[in-house]
DNA sequence: GAAGCTGCTGTAATCGATTACATCGTGATT
DNA sequence: AATCACGATGTAATCGATTACAGCAGCTTC
């Protein structure tokens, strides 16, 4: 058996003072002369003082807490912004709380109850695909104004979101490509109802028509941004007639599985099929052959978001509704692509 | 402008009943007459009323939540388990709170705060260098029956453990290196601070013992677990003059990497060169050669720790102080071993 | 020296739920 | 008919902080 968390009654009595200034000594410690503030500060170390986190909760209607929500937390893709968020959000007094928001468990309930019942004062979602009803309970709970959109958005809700240069990232990698003498080029897609892939698609084929490329159908080939979907791409292209001579991966997953099943096919990459990803995974500079790919800022883009969060909770006046920031890309030029035509042996075989 | 959120009072009073009976309907609607807890629903849905957590969380001395504390948000590995932690326990109705314990921020305070003020009931910890002084907050906030270990622990502490059989995988790890007729095995390491490096590592060293093999001192690479080291490791092989024929890594990331550098080194994996993993992240079954590894069942291992933790933090009568679990762990063989002398033709060969 | 400031501190109301205890009606028991 | 038990519900105290308001001492100013 042990003592009671002790509580600020306590800290006041061993102070000789009253719990306001014990409040005080806590939250705006300039208003008390110093003499008072060392005798509170000696106080709480003595009795080892915690405040109440539900207590100044309740009493101050704030949360000190943020949702962040992740679509498939198993995704390494969202764990380094998961952490940069986190960096940020600390530093700021906040804690973070997480949910997947493809758990099973009724979904939009879950989210929406985190919200109303004042658990946390803002979030950030990853995900881009918002329900319509979350929307509503959002604006209807006030809330509109503490939601920032990370990496992913919706079109529909008129939200600050942080996101990379997705179109600009799509138009490097066909530039690049194009440049290096490709004009056949493929791209294997994200899923359909996803934001990223959409516009980088978009993205991809106007680049292509504006290049005056013109692009098969079947040279578009669907995939998920998983690993699973990049070696599927990979068996559709070693089993076409005419081959794309490059292609560009919607995501770094696809395009490392895609390369490894190419080899097994007895296409080589980059000699037969150059091969340009997306997001630029740290494992991407750590394959044989390397991964060019299009770099994503992710520390930046998580650390922003969370900024931008931070500014609007703090603020009274509202804040512009919708502000969207474009986190640049840039083009991280590796060995899984080159030129066309060019002779080269791996050197495994020099 | 708009309405404030209900409060169970204006329930109570569409309702025509008492907060009390309100406050009943929520958490144990079996003891009201079924007409008034109908009647009670029924105002909730009108009003569109939801609890406040900070003063349930305040008058119930809980707080709903638990700490996940993660050593390197940022990396792959633990975002599955994350996940599978955010799933137990997002379906017993706790949220999930998570800090990056390799935060700058004075981490011991930030975490010991969390345990004191009364934000988490509870701590799942996958890193397992617990400060000494953050064991004795934990202690002296009588915290240490709502913690429990998950995958790494710490043998200073006696608290529950959820954990791979680690000893078992690298038994395993040389037995299968051994029967492929390897009897120069390598290992490279983690970091030496880290109990799981280090119980790999003992491991390793015991059953190649065992087995009567002798291990050259120079083929222990110290390594930290990271793609980078994985590299590093690769050169150091590749210049030694006495060479392994294989060698076992002590994470995915390390043998993926090593592999690569070979390659490009003109060391040939699995000819030159068998290797073998340890976790069986995804992708090791998406490169080329696939990685032969010791599979962890992440999932298992998330799982198991939030619902061990659950089971404490809802039983009243102490628990059995440190409960191991060990999860158990399978060899999956792939490509990048082979029995020694066999020929091979990589199929882009062939 | 009275009035007015200013700076510091205390008293007590308040945030919104939960729950111990009290009350009341009803049917069973003696 | 009196007593008791029991189930359903209400009254009001309580959780532990924050903060509006008030009080008071010391100084300035006229």
């Amino acid at each position: 058996m042990q003592k009671l968390q002790p509580k600020i009654k306590d800290v006041a009595h061993v102070a000789g003072v009253s719990t306001a200034t014990v409040s005080r000594a806590l939250t705006q410690p300039e208003r008390l002369s110093e003499s008072t503030r060392e005798k509170v500060y000696e106080a709480i170390r003595a009795t080892g003082y915690r405040v109440n986190k539900a207590a100044r909760n309740l009493r101050t209607r704030r949360a000190g807490a943020v949702l962040v929500l992740v679509p498939n937390l198993g995704n390494p893709f969202f764990s380094v912004i998961l952490s940069s968020i986190n960096e940020v959000l600390a530093a700021n007094g906040y804690s973070v709380l997480v949910f997947d928001s493809q758990q099973p468990s009724a979904r939009g309930q879950v989210v929406s109850d985190y919200l109303l019942n004042g658990s946390v004062d803002g979030l950030i979602t990853l995900d881009g695909n918002m329900s319509s009803a979350m929307g509503e309970t959002l604006k209807s709970a006030n809330m509109l104004r503490n939601v920032v959109f990370c990496c992913e958005w919706s079109d529909e809700m008129s939200l600050p979101s942080i996101r990379s240069d997705n179109a600009l990232g799509a138009r490097l990698a066909v530039d690049h490509l194009f440049s290096l003498g490709h004009r056949r080029i493929g791209h294997v897609t994200g899923p359909s109802d996803n934001i990223l892939a959409q516009v980088r698609k978009a993205a991809f084929e106007t680049r292509c028509a504006e290049l005056g490329l013109s692009i098969a159908p079947d040279w578009i080939i669907p995939g998920d941004f998983s690993l699973a979907s990049g070696a599927l791409a990979a068996e559709q292209i070693a089993a076409m007639p005419e081959r794309p001579t490059a292609v560009f991966c919607a995501s770094d997953e696809i395009a490392l599985s895609l390369i490894s099943r190419c080899k097994h096919l007895g296409v080589s990459v980059p000699r037969d099929l150059s091969v340009i990803g997306f997001d630029d995974l740290e494992i991407a500079g750590f394959v044989e052959p390397s991964l060019t790919t299009i770099r994503q800022d992710r520390t930046r883009l998580g650390r922003l978001a969370a900024e931008e969060l931070i500014t609007r909770l703090n603020s009274v006046q509202p804040q512009e509704a919708s502000r969207i920031v474009l986190a640049p890309v840039d083009l991280i030029a590796r060995e899984s692509t080159m030129a066309i035509g060019a002779e080269s042996f791996p050197p495994n075989m020099a």
